[in-house]
DNA sequence: CGCTGCGTTGAGCTTCTTCAACGATCGTGG
DNA sequence: CCACGATCGTTGAAGAAGCTCAACGCAGCG
């Protein structure tokens, strides 16, 4: 496909008149990734930002002895570190393909001029940096103040609306990765889900999860229930 | 002091023509807030955004049993709430004032079209919006990979940096406000500040903080060093 | 003087992680 | 086609970190 086409399906690049595509397309790049390939490090040269065109990249941290906490997972036609763009010099985490990623690189230089020159662009990008912010919000509020399974009923729930309301909904990730999102262990997250189960909240198959107590997870999530 | 004085001291708006501040000054009101008094609650509808005159505001997630997070500090220049302008309704988080402050109150609709009109303001908006995600994802991290210990010394290793790299630093809030901005509690905090001193790591005098042990701080921030 | 906010200390307990082992699945190469 | 290794998920037992609850000291301030 033209890069051009998938260009215009990206949620941040709405708006541009067909010109501005077409300068876009001047200047990115792009470039496939091996699943497990790392993108760019913690703490390097914060030289563009990129869009996912097909594929998965997880943004994580990672400490001095392994652990990792996934700080955001990208699929198809969403943008990572926009924030090397704006602030700074450094990516702020790690990003890393998930699975084979087909990924457009967009330069900062030749970027800020297209956003200066633009103000419906800008105005795209503030909304983008914004919702990223919240959910960031919501991410450190889950990590300070609700214990795991808390933050997992949240999830869950989030899954659920994002699927329009269903009670049934699959894991669109490994649980180990869940884990790591949630910011916990895939032996915690594993009992969880057990207990979660066994307090009829759940049922779990695999990567399939159907909600049997929608009000016992919102409870749950909001520190309002105490699991057997 | 006249209200566009004020706001030509206020980093986000830099680089605007006087034109722009008198029409920035027409479209906002100020108001003056008591300590401890809220400024918004998490989840209010978003109508703005605000920029402190003078004083500090605590912005804040509480939890349904009243454990708090405090998310951000800001001082007098800062903003804070810019998110709801961008994306979403309903402000983020809560905000309370800590002390007597002045604060400015900056209507959404108006200034997005202050904003749309004037290229360097949406870039000043998009590196403050960029930096605060840098934070939020070291918090993060920091929450998730780091104990209590490396968190605190990570803290007092950046208060110096921003005090030029002196040893000797004053903590600008209660111990209190510190715990909650690390995401522990006070009892907590005070046993790990025994801790460190006992380690000869720090000296504690009240709010006084003297560095004895840079390295050792800076070994314990990365997970390097091991407390007694 | 008494009150209130703040900080500290102690004891007990909950939650989560660590470490180790094991079963299942899947893709690959022999 | 089967065997193998790798990845992933699960389970158990033990330990560590931090939280809860309660009590107390201390300063500032009405």
């Amino acid at each position: 496909m033209k890069i051009v086409e998938q260009l215009a399906r990206v949620p941040l690049f709405v708006g541009l008149t067909d010109e501005q595509f077409e300068q876009l397309a001047m200047i990115v790049t792009d470039q496939d990734f091996r699943r497990g390939q790392v993108i760019f490090y913690d703490g390097d040269e914060g030289v563009g930002f990129y869009v996912v065109l097909s594929g998965r990249v997880k943004i994580c941290k990672v400490s001095s002895d392994g652990k990792e906490q996934i700080l955001h997972l990208t699929g198809p036609g969403e943008t990572f570190a926009e924030v090397a763009v704006f602030a700074g010099t450094g990516y702020p985490a790690t990003a890393i393909a998930l699975e084979k990623s087909r990924i457009l690189f967009v330069p900062k230089t030749a970027f800020v001029e297209l956003i200066q020159a633009n103000p419906s662009l800008a105005m795209n990008m503030m909304a983008s940096l914004a919702k990223r912010l919240r959910r960031f919000s919501t991410m450190i509020e889950n990590l300070s103040l609700r214990e795991v399974p808390g933050r997992l009923a949240a999830h869950l729930l989030f899954l659920s609306d994002q699927a329009g309301g269903a009670d049934q909904l699959e894991l669109d990730m490994a649980k180990a990765q869940l884990a790591s999102l949630l910011g916990t262990i895939p032996e915690t997250l594993s009992r969880i889900l057990q207990r979660l189960s066994s307090n009829s909240l759940i049922s779990v198959q695999g990567p399939l999860i159907t909600i049997l107590d929608r009000h016992g997870l919102e409870d749950l999530a909001v520190g309002e229930l105490r699991l057997e």
